[in-house]
DNA sequence: CATGAATGAGGCTTCATTCAT
DNA sequence: CATGAATGAAGCCTCATTCAT
């Protein structure tokens, strides 16, 4: 596996704001043998039953109110006990927003691996097609979630610098398949995968909020439109006038 | 205004949650001269340029700390002023973050009226590039500001109302543009203007979070290339294998 | 309920002023043995006397601060816990007042429940002895409380509803009584009822402000001289020369 | 002039909350000869026209907003100047609400002074009518501000010392005509005195607030009533039975 | 480990009052 | 004397977190 975390990331703090559920493609996609766990058990032994009831509270706390009026209190009688135990599983708030956002692109990397493990398609549109699907599947699950995770919540720098690490890892494994295709022709590659993974990210993020069309096969079939007529179309390298 | 699918979007609470920048797109293309607001009064003598200091100090507290941690007191210690002054000047925390969303909207929208003075271009392509150089007009100011108008913050419903609207207003003025035009073929013209406006909108303000090139021009390129290889596509109607 | 001119009060603000102690006569005498609240429940533990230290707390500092100068913080502080504690038992400064009034009415009932435990007297004197004893016994507790919670305090409209309610009982009852007695005779029963009461009312209150003298039982002698000479006038119809 | 002025008044602080108006009788009668001013032009040269406004402008707003919500800005405002202003004619917030109580009795006043003008009654139940058109006449004017002054507001020390100086002026007054009165018979004519004012200060405010009947006059009749009764009850000295 | 009462820093906002012009 | 911008103490209330039981 070739340049993988190049930092290649301005200094802005939030770039990865949304690519969270993809990210999970890129770490799926360098690390398919490489299972974080070993997918087996659906409930994983490694938190108590208690921790797990926790989490799952704080997810429909920050769904339903947002961050700021999701408070601990409110997150403890959702889960059904008191907010001293609730201490006793997580140090703090941001302990529990940093978990959450772990499952959440864990969630993301299982909707990846499965659908790897189906083999990766050899034709071009059809990787495209996987890769809306995949992303259609992630964003599927709550997208107001996310919108908590990644956009109204105030992360830690631990959690940022995290999400840039597998931010670039997923651009560059897009980034690679882009450069090792026969068919496509890009004097970037790296520029060109980034485009990818953002559009798909930022449409998908935003049919779910916006709902532009009831029918989400058809925003679907656009989208991979939009993303094969962009892989397809012929380079030149006249720059457009004008230009800011 | 002719055919388009004018409201078709959902009720979801998010859709305008970043095309703010673009929106006024929408508006200055309709031919709108009513500013959104009574073009911020004169006032008294010119003890209003204290108001003038506590806008710009909001914005720059906003962005250095995020809507929760920018608290009025810092605002007021930022703008060198008192709590009380501030309060003089601007009935509650959510007035000031009102104005600023107004001002980031009527900039944006002083961008387009005066790209627009300059006439619109017939060409297609020249149309796309004046389109992407507003939005990178528009967004230069600060990204990170706009992030927390539009995805941090809490939005009275008012603000909502207004954003729906001029959003709306702006994706249909693109549809009917996408009819009009004789070289492109939607079968739905109001999705593909939603899906040019918010690819153009979405990448744009990744772009200056990410900077996933440090040279403007060549994003500016990858970007135009993207929407029109989007419009010039050829459509077949044969949905794509799979789906979710 | 017989007769009785029963909503001939006005829509004025602040008819139960000062009624409040003797309210309880009202809603005693018509056999309700239902308690204004719950009975302030028995809670979790014994840890509702810290409830109860909030209120003897609130109660002090009213009496001696007054409502305006009685800030959350004070009472805190009389009560010898953290002005978060308080805000968890009492989810504003108007419960405190709230609660507060509640139980002064709640003392005047008791009184009054214990008084007729013992019967209602038959002869008229006797019942006008009563009735002003009770008046004294309700208000002997606190004036200068009275005074704030009646007077002082803005009162949330529920429970101007709520005193409106138990004042009517009471008149009503009242004029009840002097119309189904023997020895008078009022052509307005309620208004007559409305004199006695308030006279009563007002006078005791005053007494514990202004001590016109020293020893209470000639204050209660004066008060029953008054009241009984006013139950046994002859009335004549002819209007006094003069008037407004 | 006999026994004025005795301190029989307790501590408490209160005593004197709404008697005011009728404080002007006791002051009228003692010193009928001696009007405050020359009683002459209906605006007193002793203020600026400013100053007047000032002050109508408060009573308007404290009868409008109650105390609290009575901001001086608010004031300033309703008067039609600055609050640099208003400021330049009173001290602070407390300087107009003495001046407004000031003037409350002095107006109290004016009217006692109007009717004995036309001569003291010699008929018993005339001078108890009289008095009770003084309270009414006296109250009439504006019960909601007397309301605000009396009962709402914090009143400053001196404020209180000065109304327990009028206040017992009255009582001592009313307590010499009545040992001087052959018809009636008290054994502690101050207590008596006290009753009088009291009764009649209260009810008359009660009556505002209440409005126990719509007809003034048939309240002004059942108060004259109340009054005689009491006046010309025969006295027994033996003490009902029970007690407090 | 569980509980939930207790804590207190800190946020937003008001308003009487001052002061430079 | 008028003006009104500026001040800042102080009030109400929230909520993450601690700690005694």
């Amino acid at each position: 596996m070739s340049g993988s975390l190049r930092r290649t990331i301005g200094s802005r703090q939030d770039t990865e704001r949304s690519l969270a559920f993809l990210l999970a493609f890129g770490a799926a996609m360098q690390g398919t043998p490489k299972p974080l766990r070993p997918r087996k058990s659906p409930r994983q032994k490694r938190s108590s039953d208690t921790r797990e009831r926790i989490v799952q509270a704080a997810a429909r706390v920050f769904v339903e109110h947002g961050y700021a009026a999701g408070t601990t209190n409110r997150i403890a009688e959702e889960a059904g006990l008191s907010i001293g135990s609730l201490y006793q599983y997580f140090p703090n708030k941001d302990a529990l927003l940093l978990e959450l956002t772990h499952r959440h692109i864990e969630e993301g990397r299982q909707v990846v691996v499965a659908a790897l493990e189906r083999g990766l398609p050899s034709d071009c549109n059809d990787r495209v097609a996987l890769f809306v699907d995949t992303a259609l599947e992630a964003h599927r699950g709550d997208s107001r979630l996310h919108q908590v995770l990644f956009e109204e919540s105030p992360r830690p720098p631990a959690l940022l610098a995290e999400l840039h690490t597998l931010q670039n890892a997923l651009v560059d494994t897009i980034a690679e398949l882009l450069s090792a295709a026969p068919d496509v022709d890009f004097s970037d590659a790296r520029l060109g995968a980034w485009f990818l993974v953002s559009t798909t990210e930022s449409l998908t993020h935003r049919y779910f909020a916006d709902r532009p069309t009831s029918d989400i096969t058809v925003f679907r079939e656009e989208l991979i439109t939009l993303l094969t007529a962009y892989l397809r179309h012929e380079r030149t390298n006249e720059p457009t006038a004008g230009g800011s």
